[in-house]
DNA sequence: CGCGGTGATGAAAACGTTTTCACGGGGAGA
DNA sequence: TCTCCCCGTGAAAACGTTTTCATCACCGCG
């Protein structure tokens, strides 16, 4: 059915050795005999089976990529920059998502043995210990923005807790008495690095946290958008809102917007990741970069890199944190108002505020 | 290194076959044998190498995804929609973006051979008949809102012409004179036939399409932006903008936000795809409703349908339209003013009018 | 009491590659 | 002229599963 090196080789004249040898440039091979290879293999539109290819080589030449999630422009971005690098690289991607639970990781873990030489593993919501039980010996495997984990892994994080305490003593800085908080989802590790940089921020600038300003959301825009309503219900309104991802400082401007107030002038509102739409929303939206795609690409370059070196499996794992930079446009209040002239304006509140932590 | 089913079979203290007996349940093993060789596949964290399962069984177990790009919103949902149907399978997911052209698909295929069952392609960029010459033989294939291909294949596209001739009708019906586009790429076959959609709609109310309201775009933020750029200058500004996707729309209304416009006082703007983010957006974009996740979620079904069914090669092929649906909402003039109940103005602006066509 | 069936198992043959090992045949150097 | 080495090639052994085929014991039935 399927066309095998055999029949390459068969059709060739020649044994199944020299058609790899040929296909694979691994070894010298008379000229006439690569080219009456590589003609007949040509006609007979032969690709090599790479299950078949991997089990020989010990080595199968895809990454596997692990996400609690696949909703938003977050994870794309993610994923481009993964799969750019790996492209670079010639290796495959391997994607499993909605894993919220170490149940679901390991058995997507093992669903990935065999078809991938290493991993990186998104997994906010899990806990340390119990994402170490479930995590693959003997894979080199990346981990990205989780907590710390006692295992041979690599892991690289953003600086979620620094960000948010920056953007949070950015908006004390240009006068804001009462910050309200949308926080992410419960045990999500992003979510609780994030809420503590805001509760570092005020408490150093020797301000109490008032719970009610507080509220719980889930990183989705409706998670925003009803964080947003609650907070206009208190009898002392905010003056800013800090979404703790820009999905939901979308829908808390969605919210806002329907309640008829203008947004930085009644109330500003913040984000945090600097998804690729958000300095195309109205108002331009302030938020915290992240670089998205890069952490994506320098997660696979890292993996990449261990997967080059064979691997010594004693190496100490490293922990590398990516910077969190605050982006400063219109949403907060802090640029000059409406524009006139498009170019300049954009040029000028696209301005970033590099990271002093 | 690694644990194989040999070493189970050792300490369990029976043969290889009946490991594999045991942990697929293929065929009746006697209770204490059973509770052993298990016992034993804990202990060890054995997890079967899947290249080797794959070669067995002539079966991956893996779906494979060419996409052109990765950028935005469209592709995250599109992927979401085809994870959670295969998940459901217990298949898993081989993904490889950024294929313009037919070479790179050619490619992606041929690195897909072997690790998948089944392909699932969207190549809205490459002709017909350049896709057919590398598309694969003997594997059930579903080509995604593609041109017509002459070929052994699945396909599953967008209603693109009749959304886009609907809206442009709605824009018409709503009293818009002057009706610009922002076209997508070209050579881009689902851009084409938008613009097919849009012209036929102006052609149909008798009015001639007027060359410079018809702008070239990428299907990008910052296209759209400078598609809106390109009209504002025009002597005469048009009344509404129809943005070939919702990304273009997006930058079109921050375009529009610099330059001092309001939307929909001033210039109304409509996209098509209607990603998540639209509805939250300001104000709410009116759109094409595409249903992305449950095209990607179809697209998936399908083939695992035919997958299922061992694949007689030498039927017929299908050709499925998806409907697209006008979704109205306050981007487009047609409802009513600033809203004062967010919840009761949500539920009548998201009312979606049925497609006629 | 013999016989066919079935339940539980193991040995071994696939699956399609890559890679090691072996083997000629030539040169080059002694 | 002899030896050594390298080039080009083929046979065969991996790689880790699944699956077929055989074997054996046992049971129920005639």
């Amino acid at each position: 059915m399927t066309v095998t090196i055999r029949d390459v080789a068969r059709l060739a004249g020649v044994s199944v050795a020299t058609v790899s040898r040929v296909l694979n440039a691994s070894a010298p091979v008379r000229d006439e005999t690569r080219t009456r290879v590589l003609q007949v293999a040509k006609e007979l539109r032969f690709a090599p089976n790479s299950a078949a290819r991997s089990l020989s080589r010990q080595r199968a030449g895809a990454l596997g990529v692990i996400l609690p999630d696949l909703y938003g422009e977050f994870f794309s971005e993610l994923l481009r920059g993964i799969d750019q690098e790996a492209q670079r690289a010639h290796h495959s991607l391997l994607v499993s998502s909605s894993h919220h639970d170490s149940r679901g990781i390991g058995a997507a873990v093992r669903a990935m043995r065999g078809r991938v030489d290493g991993l990186m593993v998104m997994a906010p919501d899990v806990s340390g210990p119990s994402l170490a039980e479930v995590l693959p010996h003997g894979v080199p495997t990346v981990l990205l923005n989780g907590p710390e984990v006692d295992a041979d892994v690599y892991e690289i994080t953003v600086d979620n807790f620094g960000g948010a305490r920056d953007m949070t003593r950015h908006l004390i800085a240009v006068g804001h008495e009462r910050i309200a908080f949308i926080a992410g989802a419960e045990r999500n590790h992003e979510a609780s690095e994030r809420e503590r940089g805001y509760l570092a921020a005020l408490h150093e600038a020797g301000r109490g946290a008032e719970p009610s300003l507080n509220v719980r959301g889930d990183f989705t825009e409706d998670g925003g958008w009803r964080g947003a309503i609650a907070l206009l219900a208190l009898a002392d309104r905010p003056s800013a809102i800090f979404a703790a991802n820009d999905a939901m400082a979308v829908g808390a401007l969605s919210a806002l917007r329907e309640a008829g107030l203008s947004v930085p002038d009644d109330v500003a509102v913040v984000g945090f990741d600097d998804i690729p739409i958000a300095r195309f929303l109205n108002p331009p939206l302030t938020s915290v970069r992240v670089g998205i795609a890069a952490l994506g690409e320098r997660a696979a370059s890292v993996l990449l890199a261990a997967l080059a070196e064979r691997s010594p499996p004693g190496r100490p794992p490293r922990r590398a944190v990516f910077p969190a930079e605050l982006v400063i446009r219109d949403s907060c209040g802090a640029t000059a108002g409406p524009p006139r002239h498009p170019a300049r304006r954009r040029a000028r509140s696209e301005r970033a505020l590099s990271n002093p932590s």
